[in-house]
DNA sequence: TCTTTGTTTGACCAACTGGTCAAAACAACG
DNA sequence: CGTTGTTTTGACCAGTTGGTCAAACAAAGA
C-alpha cells in the first residue's frame, strides 16, 4: 500500500523531470551530472536523490514517460479511413512532435544512437509490434492498389527519418538555413515527398 | 622544420585513432574516456598522451578528418549531367557512406545532436556554403523543368536524414525489422523515393 | 503544544577521470 | 660497444562524480 505524494513530492517531482530533461537531451546520459540536474531543479544533489535513488533512475522515468508519448501518433493510423491520409496525417503528427518537443526527440536520437542500452527490450517488443501491425495495414492498401507498392517498414522509417532529423540535426539545419527555426518549410516538403511516394 | 613520423608514430597513431572512432562513436566525447581508447589501442594511457596532447585533441583530428570526407558525395555532383540521375547518384553514394562507415556516421551524429560544439564554425562556415552551391544547381533544375518544383535545400536534408537514419538508427531499425542487417531494401526504396519525389 | 512524519542540507566518501612526470626500456646508428 | 633519441611505463595528482548519512529543519495533525 503506497502512500499519496504529498503537494511537495508532486512539485519537486515534476521539477526534477523537467530539469532532467533538459539536461539529459543535451549531452546525452554520461554527459551530464547530477549536479547539473539539481542547479536546473533549484534543488541540492541530496535532496535530489531523496526523491530518485539514482541518476539512472531519473534517466529511466524519463525514458518510460517518454515512450507513452512517442508511438501516439503511430498508433491513431487506423485501416478504416483514406489511406494516403492518414499516412500523411501520421506524417504530420510526427512532425509536430519534433516541432513541439524537440528535447524529447533528442533525448530518445542520444539513447539509441549509442546502442539504446536503456530500452533495447523496448524496441524490440512493443515498439515492434507496433510497427509490424501498422506495416500489416499499410501493406493492404498496397495490395487493394490504394497506395503506390512501396515497403511498409521503410515507409514508416523513412517518416521517423524525416521528421525527427528536423528536431535532432537542428543546429546543423538552422547553421545551413541561417534560420532560427529550423522547421521552416518542412511542413508542405515532407507533405509533397509522401505524397508523391503513394501516388500509385 | 617538423621532422617525419618513424613507422612506430605512423602505427601508433593510426591505432590510437581507429580505436578513438571505435569509443567516441559509441560513447559520444564526454560519455568515452581515455582508459577505454588506450585499452582499445593496446597503449597504456600515459603512452596515449605521448601521442596526442588530450582527450580532445584525439576528438578534434578525428572530426576534421571525417569532415574531409563527409562532404564529398555532395561535392561530386555535377551541374552538367542528367538531373534526375545525379541525384539519385548522389542519394546513392551518401547511402553508401552510412552503410560503409557507421562509425563516423555515428560520430557525427552524437555530434550533432548535443549541440555541435567542437565543429559549430564549420558547418556555417565551410558545410552552409557547400550547400548554398548544390541548391543553387537544383534550383536551376527546377526552373529548367528538368525536375519537380522542389525546395533545394529540404531535398538535400530529406536526402541526409533518410540516409543517415539507417546507420545511426541501426539499433531501432534492427529491432524492428529482426534482421542483422539494417540496409537491407533500404537502397531500391531510397531510389523510389527520390524519383517520385524528382518527377516533374 | 507536542509528536510524528516528511523535507533539506553540509560534510563526507570511494571510485573515476584527464593529465603529469621522472625514470626506465628500447631502438637506431656510428 | 656506447651514445643518442624515441617510446613506454608506474606512480602520482587534483578535480569531478555518483552516492551516503546523520543531523537539522519544516508541516501537519492530535
Amino acid at each position: 500500500m503506497t502512500k499519496p505524494p504529498t503537494r511537495i513530492q508532486k512539485r519537486n517531482r515534476a521539477a526534477i523531470l523537467t530539469a532532467g530533461l533538459d539536461v539529459f537531451s543535451k549531452f546525452g546520459f554520461r554527459g551530464s551530472t547530477l549536479d547539473q540536474i539539481a542547479a536546473a531543479a533549484g534543488l541540492s544533489k541530496p535532496n535530489l536523490l531523496y526523491y530518485f535513488p539514482s541518476k539512472d533512475a531519473i534517466y529511466t522515468a524519463l525514458l518510460e514517460r517518454l515512450l507513452e508519448t512517442w508511438l501516439a501518433p503511430l498508433q491513431q493510423m487506423r485501416q478504416d479511413g483514406d489511406p494516403v491520409q492518414e499516412i500523411l496525417d501520421y506524417a504530420r503528427r510526427k512532425l509536430e512532435m519534433s516541432r513541439d518537443y524537440p528535447r524529447e526527440s533528442r533525448l530518445f536520437a542520444n539513447e539509441i544512437v549509442q546502442g539504446a542500452p536503456h530500452i533495447a527490450d523496448n524496441l524490440s517488443g512493443e515498439l515492434r509490434a507496433l510497427v509490424d501491425e501498422k506495416a500489416a495495414i499499410v501493406r493492404e492498401w498496397s495490395e487493394a492498389g490504394l497506395i503506390a507498392d512501396v515497403d511498409p517498414h521503410h515507409l514508416i522509417f523513412s517518416i521517423w527519418a524525416l521528421t525527427q532529423h528536423y528536431a535532432d540535426f537542428d543546429v546543423q539545419i538552422r547553421a545551413v538555413l541561417g534560420t532560427d527555426d529550423p522547421f521552416v518549410g518542412a511542413a508542405p516538403f515532407i507533405d509533397h515527398v509522401m505524397r508523391s511516394v503513394l501516388r500509385a
